[in-house]
RNA sequence: CGCGGGGUAGAGCAGCCUGGCAGCUCGUCUGGCUCAUAACCAGAAGGUCACCGGUUCAAAUCCGGUCCCCGCAA
C-alpha cells in the first residue's frame, strides 16, 4: 500500500515511524510545512517530521500551500492509495483530498465530534474532562467533520497535562492508526458519520490564551496551567523595583482547594521554584 | 543587524543611574534553648561582583569588546 504522510510537529513523528516500519506499507512521500525561522536568532529550522523523513531517506515535499497546482500534480503522479494526515497544520484542498483511492485519513487527538478544531488536547484539560481519546477519521471539506473510522477512549489523570496527554497520544495512536488502515483497506470498517448536534469546537490558542485571569477559580487556573504548558504557556505580570515584569507560571497544584504555585520564571531569568522566587523578589502582587 | 532583561557567596535577589568598607532573604557549619522540631536565640565560614581591556587616587558601579542565560516577537 502506497502512503503519503502529511504532518509537521513532534506529535506526528511516531505515526510516521510506525507507518514506515509496517510491512506491506510504503511511505512514498512526506509532506510537511516549510522550514521556519525559529528562536531569538531566527534560525531556519526543519520540522520534526522533516528530520525523521530525512533520516529515512523519504521523498519530502514542503509546499507553502497545497493549493499550488504544481504540487497537486506532483502528488497525483505518486498514485498513492491513501493519505495519512497527523497535525499537518495547513489546509488541504478538496482536490487533494480526492486524489488517493482510499481517501485521506486523519488522526485527531479527541473523541470526535467533541473538540473539532486546532486545540483538542489543551481543551480537554482546560475543561477538566474525565476522559478523552483518539479518533481516526476521513477528512472531508469541513474542519474535522468527516466520518469516524475508529476511536480509542481513555481516562485522564487528575494532574493530566498537555505534555502527558500528548505523550499518551503518541504512545497509543500509532497502533490504532495501523490497525485502522488495515481494516479499512480490507473493507472491514463502515465509516460512522459524526453527530453534528454533539459537536464541540475548540479555538486556536495564542499567547493571550495563557494570560491568567486571577478572578478565575483555583481549579480553573490550575487546569489552564496544565493545559497550556509548554505552549503557549501561562503568565501573569508583577511589579519589581518599579518595573512591570512578566512571570511565567510553569507548575501549580491544588491543595485544600487552594492554588499552590510550584514553579515560575520571571522575565529575563531562568525558571525557579516559587520558594526561591519569593526569597529573592519578596511577596509580589500578581495581576 | 527584529525589540528587551540579566550574569554579585551554595540558591534566589539588592547595590549600578549619582564611582568611595561586599549587602538582604534562605541554605550550610558551630554553639545555645527545647521532650522535640522545618521553630527560636547567639556566632561563624563562604566572593576572581561572567571574562578581557580602558578611564580614575579609587570601578560591582563609568566606557569599549567577548562569552553565556532568559523574556517578547516570529
Amino acid at each position: 500500500m502506497k502512503i503519503v504522510f502529511l504532518g509537521t510537529p513532534d506529535l506526528a513523528t511516531p505515526f510516521l515511524e510506525a507507518l514506515t516500519n509496517e510491512p506491506g506499507f510504503e511511505v512514498v512521500a512526506v509532506v510537511t510545512q516549510p522550514d521556519r525561522p525559529v528562536g531569538r536568532k531566527q534560525i531556519l529550522t526543519p520540522s520534526p517530521v522533516k528530520e525523521l523523513a530525512v533520516s529515512k531517506n523519504l521523498q519530502i515535499l514542503q509546499p507553502e500551500k497545497l493549493r499550488d497546482e504544481e504540487v497537486q500534480k506532483q502528488l497525483a503522479e505518486i498514485q498513492a492509495d491513501i493519505f495519512v494526515v497527523v497535525a499537518y497544520g495547513l489546509i488541504i484542498p478538496q482536490k487533494v483530498l480526492s486524489l488517493p483511492r482510499l481517501g485521506c485519513l486523519n488522526v485527531h487527538p479527541s473523541l470526535l465530534p467533541k473538540y473539532r478544531g486546532p486545540s483538542p488536547i489543551q481543551s480537554a484539560i482546560m475543561n477538566g474532562d474525565a476522559e478523552s481519546g483518539i479518533s481516526i477519521m476521513l477528512l472531508d471539506k469541513g474542519m474535522d467533520t468527516g466520518p469516524v473510522l475508529a476511536q480509542e477512549k481513555f481516562l485522564l489523570a487528575l494532574d493530566e497535562s498537555q505534555i502527558s496527554l500528548t505523550e499518551k497520544t503518541k504512545q497509543l495512536g500509532p497502533e490504532l492508526l495501523i490497525e485502522t488502515i488495515k481494516k479499512y483497506a480490507a473493507g472491514e470498517i463502515k465509516p460512522i458519520l459524526q453527530d453534528d448536534t454533539q459537536a464541540v469546537i475548540c479555538k486556536i490558542l495564542n499567547r493571550e490564551s495563557g494570560h491568567i485571569d486571577w478572578s478565575h477559580s483555583a481549579k480553573e487556573i490550575d487546569r489552564l496551567v496544565r493545559a497550556l504548558q509548554p505552549w503557549p504557556g501561562c503568565w501573569t505580570t508583577f511589579d519589581h523595583n518599579g518595573k512591570n515584569l512578566r512571570l511565567k507560571i510553569l507548575k501549580t497544584k491544588i491543595e485544600e482547594e487552594k492554588l499552590v504555585i510550584l514553579e515560575v520564571q520571571p522575565e529575563g531569568r531562568s525558571s525557579m521554584s516559587y520558594e526561591e522566587f519569593e526569597r529573592g523578589y519578596g511577596k509580589v502582587k500578581m495581576e
